[in-house]
RNA sequence: GCGGAUGUGGCGGAAUUGGUAGACGCGCCAGCUUGAGGGGCUGGUGACUUAGGUCGUGGGGGUUCAAGUCCCCCCAUCCGCACCA
């Protein structure tokens, strides 16, 4: 065995062992408790970034860990290969988006081999590749049988000048990205899934998910937004017209002052024919952003339409107002005002001179000249419903709006419909023909694949199968027609790729229900806290969308979730000249610190100028401090990457990078290694006793007591609670112990020998490749680490015959002292009051309490 | 703005059920080892202190024999908000 811990070596000969005996290979086997263990595929976006790596190395070490635990482990590797990137940078480097991608699959693949994780390759899929889109373009078809889809208008930014719709993130300060024009709001007809219909259940079925994070489900539930309320119709006074509102607060509705309307409601259109403030205003708001938090963040304005409403209880009229704040695409586009009960309606009728009504009484100290009263209370100025509390004016109002049929109670949902069209080029097709009628038809299945050309020039504006005349030409019944240009939201792919897995060359079928239902619900799955709602609930309906087609028979895809932080680094700037800052990589900073350890200034490596430290932030381009994976593989090798990986933070919990916990995670990793290799050299030929057949010495007794508490500790921080860095602490105590443990006798040897190989069993999930190596060396030259059982717990080493008890005087520590394991409470009570630092307190005072906790804990209560 | 989280030594973090605050690691200090060291090993390291102790978990209040942990109010930072993935 070498001395010198040499981790290039080892990992590489490791890596080949795993990829010539397939080590990792997942087969159906129905004899065996199954464990499908996924973290979220990566966008090939060129090279892996720490957070993959994190996300990763979570995932390998459950699945090793679950292995050693008996359970037929599959961990599969795919990527989520469409989306907006590839167009940009195809444009950048001059290629087409699928070279760009591919080439970065190939480079990704080689750097997640070389970290060691040990998926099954053979069910690698890759989402813009025929053979998997093929299935989500017939999947739509059947969705559209099954009336789960629709065509309507819906809002996208376009820019004006390239005349093209933008995604969110080109937008900035509402102008487009490139061309610097500021943009529009347009309508424009897209393909909607009813996920609305599932909301009940994905909301019900929340309950199920008892391995979530509860803070997941809360933002799904608050996502989903159940509610109860009153929809209920305003006829506009001289006019056959009317419209609809829904509310939750219908006790509130003796104090409507007014009603908003959106600037794109079809009353506010017409009202503008004849009425040139509103028009302005209606075409203002065409310039205003499209997503939801500018929408809250913005300033309320509004226009009077100069229509009246008709209170449909006491028929007065209030006036209609156009507001920005309502939109068009999200319920009816009008919302009753109350602006004595809601703060935002305050504010609109405070700032327009609007009338502000007191309808709910409130608490002592609430002031209507001064905000909304927003709590729940009894009704007052509300004719005859005054008296009444919420409940009782919910009921009697919406049942009197029922019997004059201007309202019913409904539940309503603020999840909207899933629009799912994109108007860009890399995608998967929308497998729709549009019909020179106008209609729209699904492709038949006979013509699917709808196929994506992908050898094509980006111009830097069109989608080049929008620009291409030929591309969608194509017939349906004998009549010419044209494709649908659009494609899908790369949400799609990523809903549906965990049960692909599970039957990944199937090209007959979307999945093979029999294989599908073996594997999943996905047992772990890993990811990104940012996915908390849309990707994790687009999932979940897709695998009840499955499940309704025949395609599996779960309810759920994810049984049990971990949501992991960001990785974060230091990072550093200067002022530019002109004010700019200039980001200056961390790898780039030296420190100068005090005698305490403080950092008390940072200076550039390269030019010994102070720097300015900006704190920790999340790892970035912009802020060039991004620390590559595959250089500090290179300088330290996997396993010590892992290592600081898992140790340094909890999973859910943001890393900060540190090169100097690096260091420490290596330093450790050689201390193994070399106690191992000491230990294997100093019992060379040497057949040492299994621990449990000697009798032990009391030190002896106290290291195998600290070798099964850790074993026990390791078991439960992975196992059940996921939190591996004080697995990795408890391990890097025992190690502490195990070398200053002498190897003379026997009984030593066979403490140490059965302490190193259960070192090397839990930190195989960990560090794979120098643990499988190890435990060539410890006697195991036949068998590898990776099928070895997780040790177990010999709870007779466990037993302590004397405990350590904290007194305490008044809830202060005042001494510690050592008592037989079964001590009663009088002996305990008797020693702890006559100790000598007790009485010190104690004495001149009445005791008046005493609390013991067994073994642990005596508190004196005197005074 | 709305929804969800987080806040503990010089730093990352630990304390799992209300019971010794600071495990483990980094950094720093001292010593040993070495021809030498950005290597290895050993020990120390919350603050203040009259050396008895006192204070201390973002801030303020409360419950309790006992609070980092439970309750109320506030502050700061981060994540999501439907076309980034």
């Amino acid at each position: 065995m070498e001395a010198i811990y040499n981790p290039q070596a080892i990992e590489e000969t490791v890596q080949k062992f795993w990829t010539d005996n397939n080590t990792f290979k997942a087969v159906e086997d129905s004899s065996k408790e199954k464990f499908y263990c996924l973290a979220m595929f990566p966008y090939p976006s060129g090279r892996l970034h720490m957070g993959h790596v994190r996300n990763y190395s979570l995932g390998d070490v459950i699945s090793r860990y679950q292995r050693m635990q008996g359970k037929n482990v599959m961990q599969p590797m795919g990527w989520d290969a469409f989306g907006l990137p590839a167009e940009n940078a195809a444009i950048k480097n001059k290629t087409a988006p699928g070279n760009w991608t591919y080439q970065n699959i190939d480079y990704m693949r080689n750097q997640l081999q070389s970290l060691g994780f040990g998926y099954d390759w053979d069910r690698e899929l890759a989402t813009c590749k025929p053979d998997y889109y093929r299935w989500e373009q017939w999947f739509f078809t059947k969705l559209y049988e099954k009336g789960l889809v629709y065509k309507k208008n819906a809002t996208v930014n376009w820019d004006p000048v390239d005349q093209t719709v933008l995604a969110n993130e080109q937008v900035i300060d509402g102008r487009g990205w490139r061309s610097g024009a500021i943009v529009e709001r347009k309508e424009i007809p897209q393909w909607f899934i009813k996920i609305t219909d599932y909301a009940e259940e994905l909301l019900d079925d929340l309950d199920q998910l008892t391995d979530w994070p509860e803070q997941v489900k809360t933002m799904q539930r608050n996502w989903i937004g159940r509610s109860q309320g009153v929809e209920m119709t305003f006829e506009v006074a001289d006019s056959t017209e009317s419209f609809d509102i829904y509310t939750t607060r219908p006790d509130t509705l003796m104090g409507v002052t007014y009603v908003a309307l959106a600037a794109q409601h079809p009353l506010a259109l017409e009202a503008a024919k004849n009425n040139t403030d509103l028009a302005a205003f209606i075409a203002e708001c065409k310039n205003s952003k499209t997503t939801e938090a500018d929408m809250a963040a913005m300033e309320k304005k509004g226009v009077d339409t100069g229509l009246k409403a008709v209170h449909p209880i006491t028929g007065e009229l209030v006036p209609v107002w156009a507001a920005n704040f309502v939109l068009m695409d999200y319920g009816s586009g009008a919302v009753m005002s109350v602006p004595g009960h809601d703060q935002r309606d305050y504010e609109f009728a405070i700032k327009y001179g609007l009338t502000i009504k007191q309808v709910i009484a409130g608490q002592e100290g609430d002031d209507i000249a001064v905000a909304a009263i927003t709590e729940k209370s009894t009704l007052i100025n509300s004719g005859e419903f005054d008296g009444l509390g919420f409940e009782q004016a919910f009921n009697a109002i919406s049942e009197k709006l029922a019997s004059e049929n201007k309202g019913k109670v409904t539940t309503n949902y603020r999840l909207r419909d899933w629009g799912v069209s994109r108007q860009r080029y890399w995608g998967t097709p929308i497998p729709m023909i549009n019909l020179a009628n106008g209609e729209s038809v699904p492709v038949p299945e006979s013509e699917l694949p709808v196929i994506l050309p992908e050898d094509v020039v980006m111009n830097g504006t069109t989608s080049p199968i929008k620009d291409d005349p030929q591309w969608a030409k194509t017939t349906f019944n004998g009549e010419d027609a044209l494709r649908e240009t659009d494609t899908f939201d790369t949400f799609m792919e990523s809903s549906w790729y965990y049960a692909r897995y599970c039957s990944p060359n199937d090209d007959t079928q979307m999945l093979d229900p029999a294989k599908a239902n073996y594997w999943l619900p996905v047992d772990q799955y890993i990811g990104g806290i940012e996915h908390a709602i849309l990707h994790l609930l687009y999932s979940r309906f897709f695998h009840k969308l499955l499940r309704d087609v025949g395609l599996v028979d779960s309810d759920e895809p994810f049984k049990k979730l971990l949501c992991q932080g960001m990785v974060l680094a230091d990072t550093y700037y200067r002022e530019a000249d002109n004010g700019a800052q200039e980001w200056i990589a961390p790898s780039d900073v030296e420190m100068e610190r005090d005698e305490k350890g403080q950092v008390t200034s940072a200076v550039s490596k390269i030019d010994g100028q102070p720097v300015i430290s900006a704190g920790m932030s999340k790892m970035s381009k912009s802020k060039n401090n991004g620390i590559d994976p595959q250089e500090v593989i290179n300088k330290y090798g996997a396993d010590t990457v892992r290592l600081f990986i898992m140790f340094t933070s909890p999973p859910e919990q943001t890393l900060e990078w540190s090169d100097a916990g690096v260091e420490g995670a290596h330093r450790f990793v050689k201390r193994v290694y070399k106690l191992v290799h000491d230990f294997v050299e100093a019992t060379q030929n040497e057949t040492i006793s299994e621990a449990t057949a000697l009798t032990l010495q009391s030190e002896q007794k106290k290291l195998r007591r600290e070798l099964h508490k850790a074993i026990a500790k390791v078991t439960d921080d992975i196992g059940r609670r996921n939190t591996f860095n004080t697995a990795i602490a408890a391990i890097m105590e025992l190690m502490n112990a195990l070398s200053k443990a002498p190897i003379e006798t026997a009984e030593d040897k066979a403490v140490m020998q059965e302490a190193i190989r259960a070192v090397i069993l839990m930190l195989t999930p960990i560090t794979p490749h120098m643990c499988h190596h190890l435990w060539q060396h410890v006697g195991n030259s036949d068998s590898i680490v990776e099928d070895a059982p997780w040790p177990s717990i010999d709870e007779s080493a466990l037993v302590e015959d004397e405990k350590l008890i904290i007194v305490q005087v008044n809830g202060k520590l005042r001494a510690k002292i050592t008592v037989a394991a079964d001590a009663s409470k009088e002996t305990v009570e008797a020693l702890g009051l006559s100790d000598e630092n007790v009485t010190k307190f104690t004495d001149g005072n009445t005791i008046r309490k005493v609390i013991y906790i067994p073994g642990k804990l005596l508190n004196i209560v005197a005074n």
